[in-house]
RNA sequence: GCUCGCGUGGUGUAGCCAGGUCCAUCAUUACGGGUUUUCAUCCCGUCGACCCGGGUUCGAAUCCCGGCGCGAGCACCA
């Protein structure tokens, strides 16, 4: 057949490869190996969010295939309407590290680049494609409507060097001047007509949180201009971002053809709902941990990189989460469940298997058996060892829930029968179809706390955990529960939402 | 309103640029079955989709036009 389609229709053959089931992210456009830059620019106004971790995994999945750079870039040019947090800083740079498994090539703080942004601000002022513009914004507003150019557009460039000048000397209370790009004010989009490059910030009422910083300048770039300016300044050849940033990119486009510089080849990926938890922002986070409804940053039921890592989410699963959504830009809804699926495929090889019994209800053993019992760490993996129970004393516990039926079978042990307080001992070996249960003697156990979250609540629930030696931090299996994560030796939090219990 | 973008099963996703091998890929969910002394893991199976209408073409998920739906931008926020 192949020897047929090579002689008669070899075109055929070439079309198959095309077609074949496309391996991991599409290529790059205009990439070199070893030539690509590229970066994300978070807002340090709090750590990072689930939703960040699309640029981290994208970008710096592009960094690897490429063999080039990626560079993390602090975006912390508001210090009113989105404020930095001091402390987010470190958090997202070893945020960053954990979940890209490796630090960036380069860490820039735009708070620390203010000179060179007004350098550039200066040479647009200087060369006529800038304007100090002394509209006020509801003002300006109207001219963008009405594709009408603002007095201040045309004044000499003399004037603008002045007013410029007088802005950074602080002679101007923020509204009353704003440095625009010269675009166009008839350009169909009005996103684009002559938009704002810099702008006043009363940073004596509001200083910037980073010390050094603090009240030390009172002009500030906006978004457009500094990531603009910053990304040519630092070589960057490739920006994916959000398709919210669509027309920044047409803003931005405009300010380089002004400078003469090339844009970076883009890409856009749409919006990402989680169905269970619809919408947050950072800010509306922030104000929720102030008051108290949430513990904190690392608060399980918050979207955050540090909730998710708390309630053991594990890098490896979060990165491939992202990368089976790739960069479409559709807007989509997804749900827990796609994450949670990933992660249990990380963490499963390696939980060890613990028994935890909800509601515990004591039970006194009676008949012939053991008084030690050996069972595997995991059932699949041998190499993990063996675990040993103490049935000295007879003492046993059962799940509440499981007390409805009389003749029981205690999971890798007997099959006993209920009575009062009693489980007597009947067999040993399985000798009917009565259901396995899973359970602890009291000499292998102690109390314990599990949590979980459910709806936007948190569960506490209280039983038996059975003895094991192992360190906060570790991923288990608790057996017919679910994976948990110990906080400490008796309290475990929930990895993944659990919809059908308690 | 103006501007831009997107529409493939319940949810995601591949295929679309370079039309035929697509009675459409893979994953997830749900359901069923198997392995297993966990309601876990693993394995097998089933259900299930090209937004609508025209056009071009021998042939359209793929190209063109129109409509509809959804989303985003139009901040001196990022």
């Amino acid at each position: 057949m192949r020897e047929v389609l090579e002689r008669e229709a070899p075109h055929l053959l070439e079309k198959r490869e095309v077609k074949a089931r496309r391996e991991g992210l599409p290529d790059l456009k205009n990439a070199e190996k070893g030539k690509v830059v590229l970066r994300f620019a978070p807002n340090p106004n709090g750590p990072l969010s689930f939703g960040h971790a699309r640029g981290l995994v994208i970008n710096s999945t592009y960094r690897e295939m490429y063999d080039g750079e990626f560079i993390l870039r602090f975006d912390d040019t508001d210090t009113k309407v989105k404020p930095p947090m001091l402390e987010a800083y470190d958090v997202i740079q070893e945020e960053t590290e954990w979940l890209t498994g490796r630090k960036p090539d380069r860490v820039v703080f735009a708070s620390d680049r203010i000179d060179e942004y007004y350098n550039h601000a200066h040479t647009m002022l200087e060369q006529g494609f800038g304007y100090v513009c002394r509209c006020t914004a509801e003002e300006f507003k109207e001219f963008r409507i009405s594709k009408t150019n603002c007095p201040c557009r045309s004044q000499p460039i003399s004037d603008n060097l002045v007013f410029w000048k007088r802005m950074l000397d602080g002679k101007f209370k923020p509204g009353d001047a704003v440095v625009r790009v010269k675009t166009d004010m008839q350009l169909k989009n009005p996103a684009l007509r002559d938009w704002p490059a810099l702008r006043l910030q009363d940073t004596a009422l509001h200083p910037h949180p980073r010390p050094e910083i603090g009240s030390k300048y009172v002009v500030w770039p906006l978004l457009d201009f500094q990531s603009a300016v910053e990304d040519h300044l630092q070589g960057v050849t490739h920006i994916i971002r959000g398709k919210d940033l669509m027309d920044s990119t047409r803003k931005q486009t405009l300010l380089y053809e002004h400078f003469g510089w090339t844009y970076p080849e883009t890409m856009y990926w749409g919006r990402v709902k989680v169905h269970e938890w619809g919408g947050f922002s950072t800010s509306q986070m922030r104000s929720d941990i102030e008051s108290g409804t949430y513990d904190g940053w690392d608060d399980p039921r918050l979207p955050t990189l540090a909730g998710l890592r708390k309630r053991g989410t594990q890098a490896k699963a979060l990165r491939n989460f992202w990368m089976e959504l790739g960069i479409t830009q559709k807007d989509i809804s997804v749900p827990l469940a796609t994450l949670y699926s990933h992660n249990t495929k990380v963490i499963d090889d390696d939980a060890p298997r613990l028994a935890f019994v909800r509601h515990a209800a004591e039970f006194s053993l009676e008949g012939e058996h053991p008084d030690k019992l050996t069972i595997p760490v995991h059932p699949n993996h041998s190499e993990m060892g063996h675990r040993t129970w103490d049935l000295k004393g007879g003492q046993v516990w059962l799940e509440s829930d499981d007390l409805e039926k009389m003749d029981l079978r205690l999971k890798e042990f007997a099959d006993v029968a209920l009575h009062d307080r009693i489980a007597r001992v009947e067999s040993m070996e399985r000798s009917d179809q009565r259901p396995i249960v899973h359970w602890l003697p009291h000499n292998t156990s102690s109390e314990a706390l599990v949590m979980g979250t459910k709806d936007n609540t948190l569960l506490h629930i209280e039983g038996r955990l059975e003895r094991h030696k192992y360190t906060p931090g570790t991923i288990v299996q608790l057996e017919r529960v679910g994976y948990a994560i110990l906080i400490d030796a008796t309290t475990l939090l929930l990895c993944h939402e659990n919809l059908q219990d308690d």
